[in-house]
DNA sequence: AGGAAGATCTACT
DNA sequence: GTAGATCTTCCTA
């Protein structure tokens, strides 16, 4: 899919090239796994909302994803910059513009996401932040999930083989 | 009020 | 490959 981003009335876009899953309470590496708390409550809502949290300085962008009764939500975790590539280099200034996207905290950054955008629907092109379908044709590779002290044993991870603003 | 943890990133070697 | 920076949130007192 695609992910869009308006701001000051101008357009940001990406498409997603890099995911991940999180589940509730089953799973040690979610941020659902120690119960309800007020930041993570929306995993527990209806799917289609922002999910914003941070970790060490950086926001997380995550759109609340899970099957009827249960809790979880992805963790977009990269992005190929399609439109607003100026603006996105304004706030986040890189030499190699595969540094720019390639990571779940410089996609926040480059577009200006923080916690202001939590709980948007990003089903809906009214939001500031929305995802539209793309009908592109590409190969889904997976690994485990990078960066969390305890994983399970099943590949969340996903990502557009070949792809180079794939985080790694 | 203070400490610890964390789904990160950068700058070094 | 690894150390350190740095911010929000939660937990305990």
């Amino acid at each position: 899919m695609r992910l869009i981003r308006r701001l000051d009335g101008e357009v940001l876009e990406g498409a997603i090239v890099e995911t991940e899953a999180y589940y509730g309470l089953r799973d040690p590496a979610s941020r659902a796994f120690h119960g309800m708390k007020n930041y993570n409550r929306l995993m527990w809502r209806e799917p289609g909302r922002a999910f914003v949290y941070n970790v060490h300085r950086y926001w997380m962008f995550n759109i609340v994803a899970h099957e009827p009764g249960e809790v979880g939500a992805v963790l977009i975790r990269a992005l190929e910059p399609a439109k607003g590539v100026e603006i996105m280099l304004r706030n986040r200034p890189v030499e190699d513009l595969r540094e720019l996207t390639s990571g779940p905290g410089k996609l926040t950054t480059a577009l200006d996401i923080d916690k202001g955008l939590h709980g948007a629907d990003v089903t809906t092109d009214r939001s500031e932040i929305f995802v539209v379908a793309d009908d592109l044709d590409f190969e889904v590779g997976t690994s485990h999930r990078i960066g969390v002290r305890r994983d399970l044993e099943e590949e969340l991870r996903f990502f557009v083989k070949g792809n180079r603003f794939v985080s790694r």
